[in-house]
This record gives C-alpha cells, structure tokens and sequence, in this order.
DNA sequence: ACAATATCCTGCGAGC
DNA sequence: TGCTCGCAGGATATTG
C-alpha cells in the first residue's frame, strides 16, 4: 500500500523520465508529490493528480495487463501505465493545486518539533496510531509506517495523544523522520504488490520490525509482535516493549 | 466537536 | 479438490 515513501520513490523516479515529455499537447514542467498525492505539473499551469490508494502502480513503459486502468501515451512514444487491482485509485486533471495544499496538513519530512506538537495538540483524545495516519494532521503516513515508527519510539499505539510525554513526542517525532527517510532510501516497501515506476520491487520490508508479524518474535526483547484493531485497522507492536 | 466505524474493491490464503 | 469467509487499507461518509 504506497505511502510517502513509495509515492516518493515513483516521483523521483518519474521525474527524470517524463519532465519535459509532452503529453496530449502539453509539456511537462515538473513532477511533485503532496501526501501521497503524486502531481504532474504542465506548463500551461495545469496538473494531473494520481492516488495509487492500496494497489495503484504507476510503471514507466509498462506492459499493460488486465488491470490495467490507464495508458498515458507521450508524443516521444513511451508510455505511462496505471494498474490497479481494487480500483480504489485515481487520477484527475485540474486547473490548479490550491485545494491539494489546504487538504493536507504538514509534511513529515519538513515539519519541525514545534510544528510537530502543535499538530498533536489538535487531538489529544485520538489514539496515537490514528493520529499519525490522519492526513490532516500530517501528511503521508499510513498503516505501515505507523506501526514502524511507534516500534522504533516505543510508544503504545493505543496511547492517547494527550497523555504522552515529553520524551515520548521526541521519540516518535524523530523516528518519524528516521524511518520515512530509511524508507525512500530503499525505494519503499513491497508488502502486497507495490512496485516503483520501473515495475520493481522496494527494498524496506525487510527492515519492517513489526508490520505483518503477528506471532513472531520481536528483535529488541523477544517478546511476542501482536496485531490488535485500532480504527477498523490492523495494528501491530511488542507489547512488552511498548507498555501503555 | 470529535472519535470511531462502515464503505468501496479484488485477490489471496486459511480452514474445512 | 473446491468452497466459503475473513482480511488487506486510503479516504470519505456516516454513526455514535
């Protein structure tokens, strides 16, 4: 399922491929990507947005297969392909990005503690793994990188917001940073069927401590990773390391 | 006002 | 072997 560092990964990727290509008559300006909202820039001031949702793949000279929902064809020849096996994604051409930036809140790469804490304050009743995947709150994380990141803090997911300390907000704060930037170093995670715009896979899932490992031991203290619903979601951590 | 849950979709794998 | 059923989750709508 694409988060910031998989939709990252196909930007960086996409970029040095399509800027300056020309598609149905318009040139290709720039490549951006806002939450895991990734936006084709053209030079007549428009974008196109793609959400790659769960199981969008957005591949760079792709073969097209049966789920294929879309084929962008530049005026060089290449092709943009968009495959999606549950149809949740979508793409869409609007006049400009106004409302892109108003939607989301900050992004967890440039947001600074201050920020940071602001943002919290905005929820102290929400649980904190909710919280941390509340794109208004900030912008990109999901169900993956949640539970990550709360491991590597040693936080409790259940935790209310409100009632971390100190400490605790620094942690998650620069775990935060730590795994998402770990993350698209390694060209995402390929839990399901993520692929990058190459069509391969990410390499992050190897370095995953807790996500999809219900039952199996954990690395700092041997206890047993559980998985437990928090907002109709999967959640997984190590109870013995991340106490309430 | 805010938090929690239902909903959309399809493929896969566990269990019988 | 083949069937059913639960599960995966981003974001929005709806309920509590």
């Amino acid at each position: 399922m694409p988060e910031l560092p998989e939709v990252e990964t196909v930007r960086r990727q996409l970029e040095r491929k399509i800027v300056g290509k020309e598609l149905a008559k318009k040139k290709i300006v720039g490549l951006r990507r806002r939450a895991k909202i990734l936006i084709i820039d053209f030079a007549d001031g428009q974008s196109l947005l793609f959400h790659l949702k769960m199981t969008g793949q957005l591949i760079f000279n792709g073969k097209p297969s049966q789920y294929t929902r879309k084929v962008f064809n530049f005026a060089d020849g290449s092709r943009l392909i968009f495959n999606d096996v549950r149809k949740f994604g979508w793409w869409k051409e609007v006049k400009d990005t106004k409302e892109i930036g108003e939607r989301f809140g900050p992004e967890p790469l440039e947001i600074n503690l201050k920020t940071f804490k602001t943002q919290l304050e905005k929820r102290p009743r929400s649980r904190i793994k909710s919280l941390l995947m509340d794109q208004k709150i900030i912008a990109g994380i999901g169900n993956i990188y949640s539970d990550e990141i709360l491991y590597a803090a040693k936080a409790n997911p259940l935790r209310r917001v409100g009632t971390l300390r100190e400490l605790e907000i620094g942690r998650i704060f620069r775990n935060m940073k730590r795994i998402l930037a770990a993350a698209i170093k390694h060209r995402g995670s390929s839990v399901e069927n993520y692929l990058d715009a190459r069509g391969e896979k990410g390499d992050f899932a190897q370095f995953h401590k807790v996500y999809r490992k219900e039952g199996q031991q954990c690395a700092r203290c041997g206890g047993l990773i559980k998985r437990i619903k928090i907002g109709g979601r999967s959640a997984h951590f190590c109870p013995a390391c991340q106490k309430q």
